[in-house]
DNA sequence: TGTACATCAGTGAACGCGCGTTCACTGATGTAC
DNA sequence: TGTACATCAGTGAACGCGCGTTCACTGATGTAC
């Protein structure tokens, strides 16, 4: 063997991980594959040894996202709870920073026209993430606690995504704090 | 003079609103000039009789979608008041037909990257909107109104683009009923 | 009513560019002896 | 320890394609006479 299998799942991995902060900054049509590689000190033939195409890298480079951006929100909740995460997501660092936040607000526009397999692998993803949160929730049935993450997720991701393309910072800044204050008493009303 | 003004008014009109469809439905960067401009029987080079350049279209298909869509909201509401309007935007209908839709599920993540005269004109629109909007809710101070309106507006957005985004169909239809089961919470509560 | 003319919206070839993907190759590395 | 070899990740030229934009032109139309 010429090199170690660690060594091509690093290069692999590295991919990955750079291409999810590009995707999520500039969306997946304008990230092409030589500047991605280039960036890696790569040439773009060598990017088909890793993946049989561009598609496969969107549907991986998803994943990775959504499962960083349920890492931070879990280490907020376990940290302080339902406002910590709120605090956390909702904040103008979020807002400033797409490449290492959350993909929805950036990307589930886009993911809409992908491909099969690319939306599938997704959908999965999503509602592992809706899970994860739905156990830190105190509603008694498991419905009730779906209905109240999807409600909370539609509303974080827009808050985040109206605020990013809001040219006047009062109105960008306005948008992400009525999220929520309104987030916070719906998650409040339920621990009286 | 070879047309009437009229005929350039009418052509310039038609370009926005076939324009103003297929940014909704496939993104800005997927709809090229020669392809929109041979949708209605012309050839690409005339475009720039019309436009500066494309940024320019941009631009004004997004002023023509928000207000297209304001209507529509109007309509609602002034036909069944908030019960209405969630009933209408949070629907599968909504979901499933983006070319006469809200642009802000499928567009808002584009127009963040955007040029800022793009931007900027976006967002003098969406701030008519949420005025346009914000009139019909009985809080009493403009800030209040607003909030409230900033905040459906992030929830509903979200919710649409989430809904689009996931392949499965009891997914999909679970967040816009959540979304819409909570908004609607909140738009009675106010009423009592 | 009929004709000559000026206008300019619309035409289509051409431009440079970046894209995703293919493929014959190269050369750094781990292994075998 | 030193050398020959096989592997395959990575290289880079080439492919066809679509993009936004430019520009010399054309020809249908409204106007003037």
């Amino acid at each position: 063997m010429r090199y170690k299998d660690e060594h091509k799942i690093e290069i692999h991995r590295r991919i990955v991980e750079s291409a999810s902060k590009e995707f999520r900054t500039h969306g997946f049509k304008e990230v092409g594959i030589a500047k991605l590689m280039g960036a890696l000190d790569l040439t773009h033939g060598g990017f088909y040894a890793h993946f049989a195409d561009k598609e496969d890298l969107v549907a991986e480079s998803l994943a990775l996202a959504l499962n960083q951006s349920l890492d931070a929100m879990l280490v907020a909740l376990e940290a302080g709870g339902f406002p910590a995460m709120l605090d956390s997501y909702l904040s103008e660092n979020h807002r400033d920073h797409p490449a290492s936040g959350c993909p929805l607000p950036p990307l589930s526009a886009e993911v809409a026209r992908r491909s099969p397999s690319t939306r599938k692998a997704f959908t999965e993803k999503l509602s592992e993430v809706f899970n994860a949160i739905a156990k830190h929730l105190p509603e008694t049935t498991y419905s009730q606690k779906r209905g109240k993450v999807s409600f909370m997720f539609a509303a974080m991701a827009g808050a985040v995504s109206l605020a990013r393309a809001a040219a006047d910072p009062s109105l960008s800044k306005a948008i992400l704090e009525s999220t929520h204050e309104y987030l916070l008493n719906l998650v409040k009303e339920e621990l009286s």
